[in-house]
RNA sequence: GCCUCUUUAGCUCAGCCGGUAGAGCAGCUCAUUCGUAAUGAGCAGGUCGCGGGUUCGAGUCCCGUGAGAGGCUCCA
């Protein structure tokens, strides 16, 4: 017998051999149902597999991500046997679950497209294999005879895969004629997956790398009720409405033209004014931070960017260089602005006393970005930085960090922007050659970072392998609409352009120094945060922030002159207001400025004129009831004056 | 750049097996002068992304190309 511990400290004996869905009907038969996975002795494992020693074990239902994972693993793996009766022949890649759901890599063979037209007798088949109450059989064999399965199965991708696991058992997993290289865990069989639906299909280069074979990939979501199914696609629907590019149309704040170009952005009056108020914030704080603020051109000589060293990395994946009609002479549009800032550092002398040096621009940077990275506002070809560029000490480094990050913190709070990630980079250790600069201050730059976002109280994600090839950075990470992250403010070490600019201060020992380079933004890209700002808000801004804050909506025409006496008011009192002068019942402007996303809506008629007061309802909220004008004021200078904190 | 799909009125979309276009909203006009999420009637609006081809005839089929979507790769 062994002994079996549970979460809550319980324990109880069971057979050597007994499974974790056997211990859970052992509990009860409700529990065996909600049950898709279980963690023994901290292994995530399958349902089916047998417990052989004391363990302590944790039932995972639905709510858990490991529950989901095995569920969505498990889909894939029924994914594919319906794949495989479907087209034969056809080799497969990798299949894991994913966040939402699962997908799975496949080459159907030259010539064979699978797409979306494909779906529903790929989902008819999943349905039809998973209602044979199809088992999930785990089989363990040694790498020899796994090489040998799949060689004479003729998939050179799983070959591929097996030679580089490493020797030993590996784990297979057979579902009804479908056997596929596979860690687990999964289901002990495939009848609780009711809900099956396909949601797309892609390529993907098989294991990420672009010189290799473009696989289809298929993704696809399962639940065990109809109900979760229903609710998924309901909440993805919704994500929709929420997406900027819809948005931004709707309220007449951007927008793209193919006669300008792909990816880059066209302001409308609405949407510049709302970016102009997000410079003129963050401008404002800038200054009261210690920032000078610097303007520089669009194009930079093409010598500019050989010294700085982003012609040879970046060239030839830039807008190419324009010619003047002198010979000789190339200049490029700026990808970025520090090799300028570089140079105004360098226009001066400095001391030691000087530093640090803040120095901030809203530079308008051109990026050739590759067609299909194209997005919206989020990925665009011209876009403003709200750039930085901090020099300092050595010594500095830490403190100018922790300053950034208290700016980011405050700036984010202000817009009420709360679900950002921070996420540590540094380097490789394993592949030091892909950086430049030496060791000692890698690591004085890496733990400075660490240092600053810990004394800070910023909960961080590091991650190796991914900082700049000049040095470690934190990023400031959101989510859009649909999950996928986007990185905001950003804080990166550089020691590489101070030495390739020369730049230099002198020290209290009357020597010359090398300063540190920080690069930093904190809304990124102007194009970016409102992209985000928009979703994350569905559009409401904040008061202070939102291009019209009042609608006037007179009852009929009768109002008119109380109603332009109530909008020169408001606007002489710097509150940005319209009037909805259409010959329309109430009911419909009310509904059609709702729409709109204006914040407050002002209701005027006979009572209001006589009584020389407004009828407030807010966007969202409904009738607030009545007002002195004078009242409303207050009340909005008040609200605006409680987000600017 | 690569894979799959999409592209019809300002917007959202319909248009079957090929027989030269249709709705709702928005816009304009008229009537109505109205109290908290859609008043009614009428009018106007389209070389069906663009260029070729097949055909007696192409929005529809084929080829090329532009743009958009979802991914992959990339992202100073």
């Amino acid at each position: 017998m062994i002994v079996i511990k549970f979460p809550d400290n319980s324990v109880k004996e069971f057979k050597r051999g007994v499974s974790s869905l056997e211990i859970a009907e052992s509990i009860s038969p409700g529990l065996a149902r909600e049950v898709y996975a279980s963690t023994v002795n901290g292994d995530v494992r399958d349902l089916s597999r047998p417990v052989n020693e004391d363990s302590s074990i944790i039932f995972h239902k639905w709510e858990d991500k490991e529950a989901k994972h095995a569920f969505w693993h498990t889909s894939a793996h029924l994914m594919a046997s319906a794949l495989e009766a479907l087209y034969p022949g056809i080799k497969f890649g990798i299949g894991p679950s994913v966040e939402n759901g699962f997908y799975y890599d496949v080459d159907p063979g030259d010539g064979v497209v699978i797409s979306e037209a494909d779906f529903p007798s790929i989902e008819d088949k999943m349905r039809e294999l998973a209602k044979d109450n199809n088992k999930m059989e785990r089989i363990e064999i040694s790498k020899a005879d796994a090489m040998k399965l799949f060689q004479e199965k003729g998939d050179e991708y799983k070959t591929e895969l097996i030679s580089e696991l490493e020797d030993g058992t590996i784990s297979l997993y057979k579902l009804g004629a479908f056997t596929d290289l596979c860690r687990g865990p999964h289901m002990p069989d495939t009848e609780k997956i009711k809900a099956i639906k396909l949601l797309s299909v892609a390529g993907a280069y098989w294991r990420g790398d672009e010189k290799r074979k473009m696989m289809t990939r298929i993704y696809g979501i399962t639940f065990p009720k109809q109900k979760l199914m229903d609710e998924y696609l309901a909440m993805l629907e919704e994500a929709k409405k929420r997406d900027h590019r819809r948005i931004g149309r709707e309220l007449e704040l951007f927008a793209f033209s193919q006669k300008v170009g792909m990816g880059l952005p066209l302001w409308l009056s609405r949407g510049a004014d709302l970016r102009q108020r997000l410079i003129d914030f963050l401008t404002a704080e800038l200054k009261r931070r210690d920032y000078n603020i610097v303007s520089t051109p669009h194009i930079g000589n093409v010598e500019l960017y050989k010294i700085s060293g982003h012609y040879e990395k970046y060239g030839a994946a830039s807008f190419q260089p324009m010619n003047t009609p002198q010979e000789g002479e190339q200049f490029m549009l700026k990808p970025m602005n520090c090799p300028h800032h570089c140079e105004i550092y360098n226009a001066t002398s400095h001391s030691y006393k000087d530093l640090p040096i803040r120095m901030a621009e809203f530079g308008t940077v051109y990026r050739y970005e590759q067609h299909g990275e194209l997005h919206g506002l989020t990925r665009v070809r011209s876009f403003t930085q709200d750039d930085a560029h901090h020099f300092c000490e050595p010594d500095q480094m830490k403190e100018e960090f922790k300053n950034v990050i208290d700016l980011v913190q405050w700036v984010f709070k202000s817009l009420n922007f709360n679900d950002y990630k921070a996420q540590i980079s540094l380097r490789d250790p394993n592949n030091k050659e892909k950086y430049i600069g030496n060791d000692e201050n890698w690591e004085k730059a890496e733990r400075a970072i660490i240092e600053a976002a810990d004394e800070k109280g910023l909960d961080t994600t590091v991650v190796e392998g991914e900082a700049a090839f000049y040095g470690p950075k934190l990023d400031f990470m959101v989510r859009d609409a649909i999950g996928r992250e986007w990185q905001l403010g950003t804080i990166q070490v550089d020691y590489n352009l101070p030495e390739r600019f020369d730049m230099t201060y002198i020290g209290t020992d009357n020597q010359k120094h090398r300063p540190v380079m920080l690069h930093r933004a904190i809304f990124g890209s102007l194009e970016r945060f409102v992209a985000l700002l928009i979703e994350s808000t569905a559009g409401k801004f904040p008061l202070w922030l939102s291009p019209d804050q009042v609608i006037i909506l007179p009852i009929s025409e009768k109002y008119y002159h109380y109603s332009k006496k109530v909008l020169n008011f408001l606007n002489n009192s710097d509150i940005r207001t319209l009037i909805d002068e259409r010959n329309e019942k109430i009911g419909k402007k009310i509904r059609d400025n709702e729409l709109k996303r204006i914040p407050y809506l002002l209701i005027i008629g006979e009572k209001e004129e006589k009584s020389s007061t407004v009828s407030v309802r807010k966007q969202g909220e409904g009738d607030k009831g009545v007002m002195k004008l004078e009242d409303f004021v207050d009340f909005i200078k008040e609200e605006i004056k409680n987000e600017l904190g």
